[in-house]
RNA sequence: GGCCCCGUAGCUCAGCGGCCUAGAGCAGUCGACUCAUAAUCGAUAAGACCUCGGUUCGAAUCCGAGCGGGGCUACCA
């Protein structure tokens, strides 16, 4: 079955960040992991242009929203080549092929009356030209935070999304399916919110003009949030659907619709978790799989913050590219992050100590070992053992198991404990027959061919699912075991035991160096 | 204010439909070994399971209160 993963696009008006490279991490070894099974994936990224934000730091630049999202949206394109992300399309929300296709969406809702033409009231930042909620607007005692001029009364059309009519079958969606929003403690916040009921959403603005153009309607621009959230579909082609648009993409890449996995970070859960699915059900397009809201990272203990001095920006990422290299950052990424419901401190000692134990360790030393072994007791080519494996086929193969399972749950630390599991006990077997030993006795030639050919087969089994963890170094490791060929190989096949023949040259290798 | 989550070894965390004489990884200590990137393997030490009270034959696990940390959301117009 066709499988899509997506992270949100980046808004242009930020540098790209940790929390960038994080959510595109995630969803990168999650996307190979799916190929390396064979499965047919689509994995999308982009940015998300449109907004106040942007016209105003384009404003204050001298130059038009539409150049400083095209150098953002470059920004963030190189930075995704630097970090060796393999997403297959990058969606931009000023592209010609986006915006038909949010106005073809925002028109049938409104045709279907899921979009009204509403009146808003609230206090009004006339320097600012913002709206502040009622609770905001107290705080501020009433008065411009810019200027200090009192705020004023102000009314607006806008179009609203009759979010309210969703209530029941948004709670009967969520009641039917268990496990959409993860992790739990998410899904939990989004069914108190839900209970607390749902009001109706302005989906338009007409303060600024850096939006898409309500379709009929050109003084109002589609409120940004709205346009981001349908790129999950105009990148494949939804929205041709309407009959004015050739169905090309369409027929191309609708088939990855529904997503697997809209990987998300915690703050924008309820735009995913809620708006998008009454969005979808308003449109009647099927409902994504599964929301993953992870948390954040933080630094040393405290929240990030510009301020504070403790972000991981680009260049403190380079530093840690340069001096552990790119497998290792994705491997702290994706082994320490915080997929989960608690955020993940971001330490520069905890991330030594993690590339030291494990990549150095046991992924760099584990290999090492067993190769440096063929190599001088075998003329470095794989012997022949006569004992088909012993134990260790049901080992690799619960192994496997283990790994896909993970992959499914979107679990990428038991998807890396699996193969790691498999080279610690390769260790723990070298010490415990110490072919190193055996090998001092001629007459014991077959038995030392039979442990060192079960290490290398368990090295090159381990090997193959840690690459979507550890791309580059893993392909080392295939050139090592002269397994280049197998690359294009489905997982159901590399993971089988037996693949490296007797007399396969194994070269000696070192992975990760010890810094 | 309402709702929700968390508080377990030095660190990060698992266990939480009761029986745990409380576990894992990392860090520590001791030993083994030498094929390997001073690596690996084994053993070992380490905890009022936040506090108090309750339920129970029995609670880290259930209930109540409190303290500490985090999140979502509202409001005293």
């Amino acid at each position: 079955m066709p499988a899509c993963i997506t992270t949100p696009i980046y808004y242009v008006n930020d540098r790209p960040h940790i929390g960038h490279a994080y959510t595109t991490t995630v969803c990168d070894v999650w996307a190979r992991a799916m190929r390396l099974r064979g499965e047919d994936v689509f994995f999308l990224t982009g940015t998300d242009e449109h907004g106040v934000k942007v016209e105003k730091s384009a404003a204050a630049k001298g130059v038009t929203p539409q150049a400083l999202a095209d150098e953002n949206a470059a920004e963030f394109q190189r930075v995704l080549k630097v970090f060796g992300l393999s997403n297959d399309d990058f969606i931009r929300t000023t592209e010609p092929r986006h915006e038909k296709q949010v106005q073809a969406f925002v028109k049938r809702l409104l045709e279907s009356g899921s979009v009204y033409l509403g009146t808003f009231e609230g206090w009004y930042d006339e320097g600012q030209e913002e709206y502040y909620t009622e609770t905001k607007a107290k705080e501020l005692d009433y008065k411009s935070p810019i200027s200090g001029r009192p705020l004023a009364r102000a009314t607006e059309q806008n179009y609203y999304f009759r979010l309210s009519a969703f209530q029941q079958r948004l709670e009967q969606f969520f009641a039917s399916n268990p496990g959409f929003v993860q992790p739990t403690a998410r899904q939990n916040e989004v069914l108190g919110r839900l209970r607390e009921g749902l009001q109706d959403v302005p989906i338009t603005r007409t303060n600024f003009t850096w939006g898409i153009p309500f379709p009929g309607d050109e003084k109002h621009v589609i409120y940004v949030w709205i346009d981001a959230l349908f790129n999950y579909v105009t990148a494949l082609g939804y929205g041709d659907r309407d009959g004015a648009f050739t169905g090309d993409l369409f027929a191309r890449r609708g088939k990855y619709w529904p997503a697997q996995y809209h990987v998300i970070g915690k703050e924008i859960l309820w735009f995913h978790a809620v708006i998008w699915p009454a969005l979808l059900m308003a449109l009647e397009l099927p409902m994504p799989r599964r929301i993953h809201a992870h948390s954040f990272w933080i630094a040393d203990g405290q929240k990030m913050s510009k301020s504070m001095g403790n972000f991981v920006d680009l260049p403190t990422i380079e530093g840690y590219f340069a001096k552990y290299g790119l497998d290792a950052w994705r491997w702290y990424m994706a082994t320490q992050g915080p997929l989960q419901a608690s955020d993940a401190d971001f330490r520069a000692q905890h991330f030594h100590d993690t590339y030291t134990s494990e990549l150095v360790n046991v992924v760099g030393n584990c290999p090492s070992r067993v190769t440096a072994m063929v190599g001088k007791y075998f003329e470095g080519k794989m012997p022949a053992d006569a004992q088909q494996g012993g134990e260790w086929p049901a080992r690799c193969s619960a192994a496997a198991d283990a790994w896909a399972k993970a992959i499914d749950e979107l679990d990428l630390v038991a998807a890396a404990q699996a193969p790691m599991g498999l080279l610690r006990e390769v260790d723990a077997f070298i010490n415990r027959t110490e072919p190193f030993k055996v090998a001092k006795d001629p007459s014991r030639a077959a038995e030392l061919a039979s442990i060192l050919a079960q290490c290398a087969e368990t090295v090159r089994i381990a090997g193959v699912m840690l690459e979507p963890f550890l791309p580059a170094k893993m392909a080392e490791l295939r050139t090592a075991l002269s397994g280049e060929a197998d690359a294009a190989l489905p997982a159901s096949q590399r993971l089988q035991w037996g693949r490296l023949a007797p007399g396969t040259p194994l070269a000696k290798c070192a992975l990760f160096p010890r810094v």
